[in-house]
DNA sequence: ATTGGCACTCACTCGAGACGAGTGCCAGTG
DNA sequence: CACTGGCACTCGTCTCGAGTGAGTGCCAAT
């Protein structure tokens, strides 16, 4: 029921009320863009928005502010995502070419995305459900002590010290090394698990030895620590920027920073979110209840490292520069894809 | 010029006004607090505080606040740390038994202080600048990419990824591992950077062998991650609680938050506290004016870790209660004392 | 040294009135 | 039928002034 004009109409809304914080009326559309219309058109224009619950009034007689649904609509049908500057280009590529391992560039992107967008940014790291084991050590050290580690082909490394029950001789510790490694280096992570539990529930019964207690406590640890590699990371960064557009909230930011220490509620967000066919997407408003955040909005895109797949994203208040975000996540994930398939899991 | 009296009233304004946060008069004194003399009396003691910059009227004709001088003498000269209760101990006791390593411990202690003192929470790592090198090892993955493992005696593991020139042959690695070994295992941490350094300059001109390449990417990997041993590291949790705390900081929480994510600020005011007899320090106000904190507080308490030591504490408004969060900071850092001493090193 | 009394200050609250941005509606026009 | 100008109406916001009360500072008396 909405006409053409109708959707120009919400379009100046949204825009304007992000740029001024104010609820917009009708004269100030005519003013600032030109439709050729007057007000009372304008008017005419806006009830029908409002019918549609796209717009509402804060008071009975004040401007518009979008509703949550005018948003969806705004970016799903207005937003161009509109390019960024040269000097936005080059302000990620300076950021991002810096060497170094995956943990720096997980860190010096999520710096880039709160610099580019003012937004808290979030950065997934690469899932590695799907990675694949290329390497397991086993280093003894003094006193009982183990020190076991596996890396991933996409290049997550993992150490974890273990507790053991008492010293295996060296050739021991190799045998047990070429076992394990027998069991899972070169599968997908997510079936490493499996493998060793499986291993160690058949094992049961049959040919124990002495040493199946040291083999026990170490194959539990390895098996515990693939399982921890699927559950994947976030890095965040400008929490600070919450304080700073506080009055952007209209209650308390409490549940925000709380969400940001609770990493899993964000995770969970992130990774329910539908990618659009530039693999953008964007959660607003109200549609982040169940998450607690019911008054903020995430954008966030896919980014690609050599098979696996994870998301860039800001968080922010629902009255954000919806535009500007989507280009600026966008080119972040687009950038770190680049990276990271380039030097296929060097990383 | 204060008498013992005026102390007294000093210690009871400041105990109203972290629990009623508003200015205290001096009627409302007289009712709360016995002792016997009239509010008039009161009063006078009152003037005298107040010459003496220890409160101050944030109007001309309200009650009375307690300056951050006065919360300087009430902390070092009126407050009692009052113990926990048996139901707190036992909390501390729940949270930090539980099996784990040093990484666990550290967030499992953090968490226990924002639990008991709602405040945020800040844990450092235990100095490893005195640490022991106890362990190097080189594992050669792949395609010329090589991990530095070293672990340190007091449970510290660190691992790095090395991307070499080309991939070295496994004698020559075993070789490599033994001749670092030699330079840094067993020796102070601090002392190990510089022997590598120097072993590098030394090695100029002489000797240069093909392998030196590789020697040297990873000599300076190796001095690398020593030197990051050095730099502390921080724990931290319920920032969320300062957004609900809001209303005790005048100003925007813009410059806390900013503080929690610059973690080295943090870092260097923990580090400069000095602290009393029992281990406890306490910063209030405007102290942390350098460190952009100038309406925060912050509490702290040393704990041993075999040999290493650091601190424990809370960081929050100004206007907190400094005996409750004394006690906790205190019980919480012994507790880990007790804990990290025990299993000397064993983590 | 302590006290009761008293004048004084000043933030806060409340209601009334003025203001103005903005709406909704309607009759008129191309 | 879409658009327009006009107009009454709503309602949040600002301002002003009076009233209120908590709290002080000072002083003379004990």
């Amino acid at each position: 029921m909405v006409s053409a004009r109708g959707l120009e109409v919400l379009r100046a809304i949204v825009q304007d009320y992000v740029e001024t914080r104010e609820p917009v009326g009708s004269k100030s559309i005519v003013e600032r863009h030109a439709f050729g219309v007057s007000a009372a058109t304008i008017r005419n224009d806006m009830a029908m928005l409002e019918d549609e619950d796209l717009i509402a009034a804060p008071h009975t007689s004040s401007g518009r502010i979008p509703t949550d649904k005018g948003y969806r609509v705004f970016v799903d049908h207005l937003a161009e995502v509109r390019p960024l500057s040269p000097a936005q280009r080059t302000a990620i590529a300076a950021f991002l070419e810096a060497p170094g391992d995956l943990d720096d560039l997980m860190v010096r992107t999520v710096r880039a995305l709160t610099q580019l967008t003012g937004q808290v940014a979030i950065v997934q790291y690469p899932s590695f459900a799907q990675a694949h084991v290329s390497h397991i050590e086993l280093v003894g050290l003094d006193a009982g002590r183990m020190l076991v580690v596996i890396v991933t082909d996409t290049g997550r490394v993992s150490q974890r010290l273990v507790f053991l029950p008492r010293d295996p001789a060296e050739d021991e510790i190799v045998r047990l090394r070429a076992a394990i490694a027998d069991l899972i280096v070169g599968r997908p992570i997510r079936d490493g698990a499996h493998a060793i539990a499986e291993r160690l529930a058949s094992a049961g019964g049959d040919h124990r030895s002495p040493d199946d207690a040291v083999i026990d406590v170490i194959a539990m640890i390895v098996a515990e620590e693939l399982d921890e590699f699927r559950q994947d990371r976030l890095v965040m960064a400008g929490t600070a920027n919450l304080a700073r557009r506080e009055s952007d909230f209209r209650g308390s930011i409490y549940p925000l920073l709380e969400a940001i220490e609770e990493q899993v509620t964000l995770m969970r967000l992130m990774g329910e979110m539908v990618a659009d066919e530039h693999g953008l997407a964007a959660s607003i408003g109200r549609e982040n209840e169940p998450f607690g955040l019911a008054e903020a909005s995430v954008v966030a895109g896919e980014y690609d490292a050599s098979g696996a797949r994870a998301r860039v994203g800001v968080l922010g208040p629902t009255r954000m520069d919806y535009p500007s975000n989507l280009a600026s996540v966008r080119a972040v994930a687009r950038y770190l894809s680049r990276l990271l398939e380039e030097d296929e899991g060097a990383r």
